[in-house]
DNA sequence: CCGTATCCTATGAGATACTG
DNA sequence: CAGTATCTCATAGGATACGG
C-alpha cells in the first residue's frame, strides 16, 4: 500500500504501459493531477524501481518516464484489482 | 484504494479471516492503531460491505465484527498483494 | 466494554506562479 | 520543457482523556 497505494501511482502506471512517455505528456494525461502531484509521485515511484527516468536530451531539455519490469507486475496486479472493483461495483 | 488503501485495513480483515472478533480483541491485535483508527475504518469497511457488526449483548455491551463474504473476496485479493511484495522483497 | 471527544502531526492533494 | 516554490485544504493517523 505504501508503494502502490494513493490516488495517482495506478494511473501512472497505466499511462506507461505503451512506452516511455514525456513528462508533460503524462501530467495531461491523467488531467486533474497536478504537476507537483505527478512529479512527486514519480519520485517515488523511480525510488521503489517501478519506472526510470530517461533524459532524453539536453537544451531543449526532454524526459521521458518508463515503466520498468517489475513496474509491470505491479500494472498486472493493478490491473486485477480494477477488475475485482468492477465486478463488485465500487 | 478508496475501499482497501491505508495503513489497517487489510491488517483488520486479516484478523477477521478464523471469524467474529471483539472490539477490544482486534483493537489489542492491531497493536499500534488507537481505538480511535480501529472504529473509524471498521465504520468505513461496514459502508463498503467488507465487514459486518453485531451486538452480541447489552449490559454487559458486547460487539463482534466479521468478515463479510465481499470481504474475504477482498481479502484473497490483499493476500496476492502481500506475496507479490513478499516476492519483490518490499 | 465499546466507543467519543479533543488535540496534535504528517502527508496527499489541489491551485497557481515562477525558473533554468 | 521539466520541473520548483508557495499556499491552502482535507484526511489518515496518533495520544490521551472521558462517557454510557
Amino acid at each position: 500500500m505504501r508503494v502502490l497505494g494513493g490516488k495517482w501511482k495506478g494511473s501512472i502506471l497505466w499511462h506507461l504501459k505503451n512506452g516511455p512517455v514525456r513528462f508533460n505528456d503524462l501530467a495531461r494525461q491523467l488531467g486533474g493531477a497536478s504537476k507537483k502531484m505527478v512529479v512527486q509521485r514519480l519520485r517515488e515511484m523511480e525510488e521503489a524501481g517501478l519506472v526510470k527516468r530517461k533524459v532524453v536530451s539536453d537544451r531543449p531539455i526532454a524526459v521521458t518516464y518508463e515503466i520498468t519490469e517489475f513496474g509491470q507486475t505491479a500494472l498486472s496486479f493493478l490491473e486485477e484489482l480494477k477488475n475485482w472493483a468492477e465486478k463488485h461495483q465500487i
